[in-house]
DNA sequence: AAATAAATGAGAATTATTCTCATTTTCCTC
DNA sequence: GAGGAAAATGAGAATAATTCTCATTTATTT
């Protein structure tokens, strides 16, 4: 039940796999998600694929979270949550930065905009009710 | 001419020398600003202090810039503009993320919000101006 | 001054990420 | 379809920012 055409079947794999979640994962997580179906990708091949879908804009890198690149396969303008705990990230795609102040800052800085990126970090309901009970 | 009270010395080198900056330094960066003056600062303790603010709050980390974690002694809440080719960060203290925004994403997540970080990604000016002559 | 606690220096240890290179897979041309 | 160039990959080594260890120094308290 494999695609026809086996170009990039592994390159898709991951990108599909790093699209279908909104778990923001890490390469090593996705690796491991990966593990099932394609047992046969290794980590560096997610990696070079990351770097490279990144590069090409098709996935967004929302940087570090507790020393780990964390990836987002939506490339739609949104903002995040970071549970500094537990280091979950959660869509917040009821807010939005103003698509004005790209020029704002291009004015201010004299450069040029390619993204910007809001977040709030915290703690999630999950680690807020565990330090509750404990 | 150093103050009578030798308490904490070598901490509120590292702490003013941050706060005396503009350039959002790496820990590395700020070692071998401090070396000037204070070149019996290890590079261990820059780190080891910078954790320390960081988790009093007093400084604020903008997360990993081509790899290596950057620091803001200003804690007032302000934007940042990022640029991808010399890694340098500029404030825009023009821009301020609404503070209401806090409790819409407390009430969606369920959870507390610590702080929260806007950031624009692209080419500062400089670097727009060595790939036109280029 | 002695004893305890905190901070530091130097370098080793850790670890996420990148790199190398031999191998495999894909693509293009005939 | 065969042959050859180009791209992608796997496995593990290499890299490098950060953290850790522990012996030593410095500060604080009694």
């Amino acid at each position: 039940m494999e695609s026809k055409c086996k170009q990039f079947r592994k390159r898709n794999a991951i990108l599909s796999c790093l699209r279908s979640t909104c778990a923001h994962p890490s390469a090593e997580t996705l690796h491991e998600m990966l593990q099932p179906e394609h047992p046969d990708i290794s980590l560096a091949t997610v990696y070079r694929n990351l770097a490279l879908f990144k590069a090409q804009g098709v996935i967004q890198s929302l940087g570090t979270v507790g020393g780990i690149e964390r990836f987002d396969g939506n490339t739609d303008p949104h903002v995040h949550f970071i549970c500094t705990t537990c280091h979950s990230i959660i869509d917040l795609p009821q807010i939005a930065v103003p698509e004005q102040l790209r020029s704002t800052v291009e004015n201010a800085t004299g450069g040029t905009v390619g993204e910007c990126q809001l977040s709030f970090t915290g703690t999630c309901q999950n680690c807020c009710q565990k330090e509750k009970t404990a």
